[in-house]
DNA sequence: TTGAAAGCGCTAACAT
DNA sequence: ATGTTAGCGCTTTCAA
């Protein structure tokens, strides 16, 4: 027999405005009252029908907001692509996406960026933001109060959040390191690390995935060097430039972060189209490059899929589809070579 | 202004139940009445509420009916994932999903098995079966009475379907090529292929994919011989050794279907470890192979999320979702070796 | 051939 | 603090 509001207002002697109003923390419910039922829900299994709250709360919709620092970083676009998606599959059954852009990782924005998302009254969150105290705190004090926080594509340490979506970074570079063992260039490897920052978790531990997997199969290796490109075209392309001017013997390179483009341009000015390049995300610019040879191949993400899971997972808690805890949502880690790009 | 039922019954001054009965063909409509409707539900882009018709028909739920040839093929465990993920999504939005299973690729087999998923009434089909006249026909004929029919991993000539779902068997090859060239054996490629059956339709385009991609990228190679498993690992082995033996200068080893586990055993037995061995899928026993370094890497086609977007397109079909014409949902072609398993 | 009304599960406004 | 009621969009009787 199906648990619907109904049997369980029967069940427990009272109305199923009574029940509507403990399933949902209202408050005005004698406790010990509110205590039978929750006990009942969860002892009869209660899950609530999305099709009867969609149609009922039509014009109160479920509002979920979503941060990310995608102005001027087209590695967001597809995960928009997958938010937009989500919320169109989702609309009839009342759910409304607000979208928050923001440039960069400046912790000041990005705390205010959340803020900006609470006072348009969002019910839960999708944030892909930066690692840092307050805003840990802000995820932990929400979380707290049982809003269903997604952390997606970056997680953050330490937060007690409904689950993070996005990529392994480490088996991504352990991935890397496989292929270029499987890819057997004759000499021993002389990598050039070009990251983006050697602040970002997911940067940092690409290069670690990288070296770990290069070991573990007992490859010849040596990372001649490592420099920043802080995400930025123009600083990796003279970094690059510089290192590979300095280190001849260079025979790898291995750009962990945004500045892809940059490097292309770096190994194109130098003429030098026999050194094994490697990259991440498939931005147009880097599909380019891989069709041209420059990059042999470049390691993805499935960013829609991140885009359109962390809308679905919130939608899913607040809709109370979800068990108490959930898994993360680890996307696969893809090679992309020009034959499948 | 939002397009319901009730607001259509209006413009065209009739009652509800009349709009309803035009919306399903349901007869009993005076034509120019229904005429009128029709035109105006078109005029006013009108799209059926999901969460209302899902409630209202809580008794009478869609119903799929999926046909697999699963029974003794593991590749298939990973797409019945797929489809009981969807079924529980949509559950509770008022869908049932039949699956019905057999072994192989009889023909008369799999028109019985849609027989018997007609039989019980499903409204749309998902089938992954054989390309052949009498199957033909009837998913035409079906089709034509305006029955959505998704085809789901193979997908059959000729023939007015909702849409595909599956991969994209000629990329896949191809991207085996592009790995081939980019490992860089430094001998030439003399490649032994041990396909499936010389008249499964995917098979030939992973070799087609493979030699074209080949040429494209001028790498010097020649297919020294094509044997056939019939997809049976005792018979891939026996023909393996066979073929190793004969041409003792093979150093590629193509796997186009299953069979894979026999093709292994052949290369231990053989202890000829320095042969380049590729395949396809990710059944239990090739990821085995794969670890063990026996097979460099395997090229999947996300099994999981063929079933479930199989299932979730019908449903959407049922449900009035979908334009009049759908575009192709094609797979992702994924290369997975050691580190990204 | 058509209309009217009931009800699916849920929420929100109102009444007690 | 609790119960009652109306109604979301749709389908399905039952009448007419």
């Amino acid at each position: 027999m199906k648990v619907t509001v109904k049997s369980l207002a029967q069940a427990a002697g009272v109305s199923r405005g009574t029940v509507d109003r403990v399933l949902h923390n209202r408050g005005s419910v004698k406790p010990e009252v509110a205590l039978r039922i929750k006990t009942l829900a969860k002892e009869f299994g209660y899950v609530p029908n999305r099709a009867g709250r969609a149609l009922a709360a039509a014009k109160t919709p479920f509002k979920i907001g979503v941060l990310l620092p995608s102005i001027g970083n087209l590695f967001f676009d597809d995960v928009t692509v997958g938010i937009n998606k989500a919320a169109a599959d989702y609309a009839d059954l009342g759910l409304e996406v607000v979208l928050k852009e923001v440039q960069g990782y400046d912790v000041a924005v990005h705390d205010a960026a959340i803020d900006s998302l609470l006072e348009k009254n969002c019910q839960a969150l999708c944030l892909s933001t930066v690692d840092a105290p307050p805003i840990r705190e802000k995820i932990n004090a929400l979380s707290a109060k049982g809003m269903p926080i997604v952390l997606l594509n970056t997680d953050v340490s330490d937060t007690q959040r409904l689950c993070y979506v996005g990529s392994d970074y480490k088996c991504a570079g352990a991935t890397c390191g496989g292929m270029l063992a499987l890819c057997a260039i004759q000499a021993p490897l002389k990598i050039l690390i070009v990251t983006g920052s050697k602040l970002m978790l997911g940067h940092n531990l690409r290069i670690a995935g990288l070296t770990e997997e290069l070991t573990r199969q007992g490859r010849a290796f040596e990372v001649t060097a490592v420099v920043e490109s802080n995400d930025s075209d123009i600083r990796a392309q003279e970094v690059t430039l510089q290192a590979l001017k300095r280190y001849p013997d260079i025979n790898c390179v291995y750009v962990t972060g945004a500045g892809v483009q940059g490097v292309g341009a770096a190994l194109i000015a130098l003429d030098r189209p026999e050194i094994f390049a490697i990259s991440f995300d498939e931005v147009y610019t880097t599909k380019e490059l891989v069709q041209e040879g420059i990059i042999k191949f470049t390691v993805c993400q499935q960013p829609e899929r991140q885009g359109y899971h962390a809308v679905k997972r919130a939608y899913q808690s607040l809709s109370g589809q979800l068990p108490s805890t959930v898994d993360d949502f680890i996307t696969d880690t893809i090679i992309k070579i020009k034959a499948n790009l």
